[in-house]
DNA sequence: TTGTGATTTGTTACTTTATAAAATAATCTA
DNA sequence: TAGATTATTTTATAAAGTAACAAATCACAA
């Protein structure tokens, strides 16, 4: 059953926007298993990373699992803060803290592909 | 053959500082392996728990893998560039970022447990 | 149209990463 | 020094990710 990939990548979107947690690529695969049986990780892996370059999702790499980008997906520098009793996800627009990165790593003359920014914690609705 | 934690983490971080590039756990385990072969996974896991709960060590979440600790692994705000071309890992003290990244996340009362920050690029020596 | 090559998607099988849980060894306490 | 307690190791397996090949589709020339 050949779908072209921009089906795909909506299906796992739709997936991914109706879990209000994060996913791991599994979970997502068990989801869109129901309508497909026999879909394998790989087309769920490809369609992660297309979604992921376009900056329509994002990878959480610290719980290897993935949320579905809830900004404008064209901001350059997302903040994931991740709330280690709920779960829940929050995304923050970073920019504010290039300039502070760059010079950081200035001194080798590092140049910056891609930021990776997530935060641990406890989230308002945890801490009562 | 048992040891006491300490000389593990001692072990590890042997390991660990006699390479140039962060190692995986299992590349980890390959080298102590070579002293004692009945070494199982589980064994490096813990002992590099321990590792980075101390700060003596990061992980590398973006790419799976370990470096020691360069600084005084006391600094609270590791932020770690990552050369994709040769995969040299550089430590800095990321502790100017703190208080945008408080702010940025401070519309939820979100309470920050752990900061992780890892950029991918190239370094200068790559970029010749 | 139809053949040809380039590209995308699907499938199989596997590798790598990580951990749960049982087993064992060391240490402590009385 | 037996029994309780804690820490470590082992076994086995779960979870995450990918390489490599097969099949389908597309683009375009003849």
């Amino acid at each position: 059953m050949r779908k072209p990939a921009d089906a795909r990548q909506t299906d796992v979107l739709t997936v991914l926007s109706a879990c209000e947690r994060p996913m791991t690529a599994y979970q997502i695969l068990e989801q869109l298993q129901i309508a497909e049986p026999d879909m394998a990780p790989p087309t769920v892996y490809r369609t992660l990373s297309a979604l992921t370059d376009q900056g329509r999702a994002h990878r959480l790499e610290s719980i290897k699992a993935f949320v579905p980008c809830r900004c404008d997906h064209v901001e350059s520098l997302p903040v994931l803060s991740i709330c280690e009793d709920c779960g829940s996800v929050e995304e923050h627009d970073g920019s504010d803290l290039l300039h502070t990165l760059t010079a950081l790593t200035a001194q080798n003359a590092f140049h910056a592909h891609r930021h990776i920014i997530e935060i641990h914690g406890q989230c308002g609705s945890c801490a009562i």
